[in-house]
DNA sequence: CGCGACATTTTGTATAGTCATAAAACGTCT
DNA sequence: AGACGTTTTATGACTATACAAAATGTCGCG
C-alpha cells in the first residue's frame, strides 16, 4: 500500500550514502547508467532521482564530468510566511483587523526607491493593525503602486487587509524579503502597545509583476514574543 | 529561438495563463492529454511541466478530479544562510575569527531542552566571535552534544569556527531555524561593541542526525546593520 | 609546439507505451 | 432509496529508446 516509488527509494538511498559519509563532498559518484544497473531500473528513473537531488543542492551535475557530491553551501532556509489571519487562527487565537490609515500620498524617499519610482510620485499608503486575541500582533505599513495596480484605488480595505486582496487580485512573479531587528520608536511602541525601546522584528517585502513593482510593505512584530521558524524536517 | 526546452515553454505558458488571470485560483485546467494535443507534444512532457508547477505550489493535482489552479497559500520564503566567512568575504571585507570560550559544561535548562537532554548533562560549550573588517559581525553561542558527535572533544576550534568543522565532518538530516529580535544585554553589547539597548537579530539553529540532536546554536547580529534577505527572483 | 577540428562521454530532454492508483460516476441488488 | 461493488477516467510512475547538448580529451596539421 504505502509502496514507495522507486525513484524515491533511490533518492533516499543516495542521500544515505552521503549522510553516512560513504560519499563525501567532492566525491564523484557513478554515472546514471551504472547506477541504473546497480539499482536494477531504467536510466530515466535514476535520472529523476539525481535531478531532484541536484535541485535540492545535494549533488552537482556537469555533462561529461559526471555527478559529484556538492560541498555544503549555505543552508537555504525555507521560512513559511502565511497570511497573518491564517497564522493567528492556527494558534487558536481570535483574529481582528483594523485599517488605521488610507490615502493617496506622495512617496517618501525610501518607499520610492523600493518601488523604483521618483520621490514625490503618488502612491496608495495603507497602515493596518492585526490583532491576536485583542492584542496587537503585527503592524503593517504598505505602499501600493497605482501604476501597476490601478484597481487598488477603488478598494477601501476597511474589512479585509491588503494582503489577502492583493494575493487574490494581483498576481506577482517575484518577491524579495528582508528581515531585520530594530527597537520600538515612540510611534511603533504606541501602536503595538509595548514599551518604547522594546525589540521589534521587521519583515519587509517587495513584490513585482511583469508590469513593474507592485507593492512594498513592512511588517512590525513585537520582538519579545514573535518568532519566525522553519517547519521541522524541511530537508 | 527554441533554445528553451519544451517543458519549460509549457511551464511558462501555463504560468502566464494564471498570471494574466485567464485561469484563476480554483479553476480546473484541461487534462494532460488535451494539453499535450494543444501544445503538440507528448503527455509525458506536459506531465513534467504540471508536476513541477504543482511542486512549486502553483497548481493542485488530484487523480480523477484533474488539475486546478491553487489558491495562493502563504509564501514560503527561501532565505540563504551562508557560512559566515563566505558571507563576509563576499562583501569584500576581511574575515577574522576568535574563539572566546571552550569547555565541557553541564547544560543549562534551555539548551538542554533544545538538545533533548536533561539539564546538567555535559556538553561542549563554545562561544565565538566573527569579525568583518575588525568589527564584530556575529556572536556565536553554541552547544554540541558529545553523545552524537564524540569527535568534537578532540577539536580545539582555535583556528576554524565550529560551523565549517561541523558542516564538513558531521552530516545532518534535519534542521530547524528560529529568527527573533531582542535588545542587547550588557554582555552582548560589550561583545558586539554596540550600545546597551540596541537591537539584536537572533538566528537560532538546531540540527539533527539519525543518531539524535547534533548541535544548537544562537547567532547574535547587531540589528541596525544586519539584514537577512532572500535572493532576488526566487519564483 | 600551439591550436583548432573532431570524437567521446555523460547528462538533459522527448517520446510512446504500459501499468498503477485514486476517485468519481454508474449501476445493481437488496 | 440506500448500500455496495464495478467501470471509467485522469493523474502518477516506470521502461526503453532516441536524439540533443555540453564539456573534455585527442588527434593531426601547420
Amino acid at each position: 500500500m504505502t509502496e514507495v516509488a522507486p525513484y524515491q527509494r533511490i533518492k533516499d538511498d543516495l542521500r544515505d550514502r552521503i549522510h553516512t559519509g560513504l560519499w563525501r563532498p567532492g566525491d564523484s559518484i557513478p554515472g546514471e547508467m551504472q547506477l541504473a544497473e546497480t539499482f536494477g531500473c531504467a536510466r530515466a528513473t535514476v535520472h529523476r532521482a539525481l535531478r531532484e537531488l541536484a535541485e535540492e543542492g545535494v549533488l552537482e551535475r556537469r555533462r561529461k564530468t559526471g555527478t559529484r557530491v556538492a560541498y555544503p553551501k549555505g543552508r537555504s532556509l525555507a521560512l513559511d510566511i502565511p497570511l497573518v489571519q491564517d497564522e493567528i487562527r492556527a494558534t487558536g487565537a481570535e483574529y481582528k483587523y483594523r485599517l488605521m490609515h488610507r490615502g493617496m500620498e506622495p512617496l517618501p524617499a525610501l518607499p520610492a526607491m523600493a518601488l523604483d519610482r521618483a520621490t514625490g510620485d503618488e502612491a496608495l499608503h495603507l497602515q493596518c493593525l492585526h490583532f491576536a486575541d485583542r492584542r496587537p500582533y503585527q503592524f503593517e505599513d504598505r505602499w501600493i503602486d497605482p501604476a501597476t495596480v490601478p484597481e487598488c484605488k477603488n478598494e477601501s480595505f476597511e474589512e479585509t487587509g491588503p494582503n489577502p486582496w492583493l494575493v487574490r487580485n494581483v498576481p506577482w512573479t517575484d518577491a524579495e524579503h528582508t528581515i531585520s531587528a530594530d527597537i520600538a520608536s515612540e510611534k511603533i511602541a504606541e501602536i503595538l502597545d509595548i514599551p518604547v525601546g522594546d525589540p521589534v522584528l521587521i519583515v519587509e517585502r517587495r513584490t513585482w509583476n511583469d508590469k513593474g513593482p507592485v507593492t512594498m510593505v513592512r511588517f512590525h512584530h513585537p520582538g519579545r514574543t514573535h518568532r519566525l521558524r522553519t517547519p521541522f524536517g524541511a530537508r
